[in-house]
DNA sequence: CTTGCCGGGAT
DNA sequence: ATCCCGGCAAG
């Protein structure tokens, strides 16, 4: 089966020892080889072989490991999942949307684009709609969005391997309807 | 700041 | 088909 079922971490497969820990709640078992670690997870979490039952949940992470030989003298350099420069730039370096989407809307703050031509005689305060909330009956305007939450606030962004599979692929969820 | 997801990209 | 993200709307 996969021997490939990796987590977004660990980019790319680069020169490095490799370990595959199991990541079921609360289990840190660790060993090098994703057979090792999948066997592990079917006898200690999953038990014994289900009849007629394929397509198991393979809960563990390949991920990356500084190597022995050199420099080893330092504090060891393997994190969990946690903590990760990309991973913490969306919990907190979000602030590129507050500047930007600003301008893209056209309409910060109750600001009027007043249209005015000399060769009008009526004189009124006209403004141009530039952009509004409109809803057209017939396109597929965006939904309403519900109340009820779904996958992503409920497990969290950690534990993101229990989220339907939709709400994985940042669409619509399945799982809890509207 | 966050959540939810459409449109579109990558494999 | 499966997987994922940019960017946006709404709160
Ligand atoms: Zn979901």
């Amino acid at each position: 089966m996969s021997c490939e079922a990796v987590g977004r971490w660990c980019k790319s497969h680069l020169i490095n020892s490799v370990v595959f820990e199991c990541t079921w709640r609360g289990c840190g078992y660790i060993t090098n080889t994703c057979l090792k670690v999948e066997a592990h997870i079917r006898q200690t979490h999953l038990g014994p072989k289900k009849e007629g039952d394929h397509e198991e949940e393979f809960y563990y992470t390949e991920r990356e490991v500084a190597a022995p030989p050199p420099t080893l003298s330092h504090r060891d350099m393997c994190r969990p999942p946690h903590e990760d420069p990309d991973y913490q730039r969306q919990l907190v370096g979000s602030y590129r949307q507050g500047l930007l989407s600003t301008l893209q809307n056209g309409a910060a703050r109750p600001i009027s684009i007043p249209v005015t031509h000399s060769w009008s005689s009526s004189q009124s305060p006209k403004h141009l709609k530039i952009s509004g909330v409109s809803s057209s009956p017939g396109s597929p305007g965006r939904r309403p969005r519900s109340d009820n939450k779904k996958c992503r606030k409920v497990y969290g962004m950690d534990q993101r391997d229990l989220w339907c599979t939709q709400c994985k692929w940042k669409k619509a969820c399945t799982r809890f309807g509207d």
